[in-house]
DNA sequence: ACTTTGACTATAA
DNA sequence: GTTATAGCCAAAG
């Protein structure tokens, strides 16, 4: 297990609910921001060992629900998302701008 | 050990 | 707005 994991781990655990983040700026938090894809890998592994992490919080820098599949149906994310009142369209989220939550703070 | 693939992002056309 | 390309790094085949 990396360092780079767990601190991924921990960051999306702290998304507040109602709110979102992006792959590059958890990213960019840990200091790697060139490896966004990394993040989104670790969320892939997450599951196999961690599944409380709430990866539907965590989108691509348009804010699409890229990882949708991952999910155990692919309306899942969306679903959750639109539990905590988050409005998605077209796969995306809208106000994503207003929503967005920077995990450095 | 080598190749492919992927929950990404930035840039260019 | 889209598509293409390249850079990035790790896991899986």
């Amino acid at each position: 297990m990396n360092e780079f994991y767990l601190k991924v781990y921990e960051i999306v655990r702290k998304i507040p609910k109602g709110r979102v983040t992006t792959y590059g700026a958890i990213a960019q938090c840990l200091g790697a921001n060139r490896s966004a894809r990394l993040v989104g890998y670790a969320m892939n592994l997450s599951h196999q060992f961690d599944p409380t992490i709430p990866a539907h919080r965590v989108v691509n820098k348009n804010g699409l629900l890229t990882g949708k599949h991952h999910f155990s149906t692919p309306t899942q994310m969306q679903e959750l998302l639109e539990a905590e009142g988050i409005q998605v369209k077209n796969n995306q989220i809208k106000n994503f701008e207003k929503l967005f939550w920077n995990p450095c703070e």
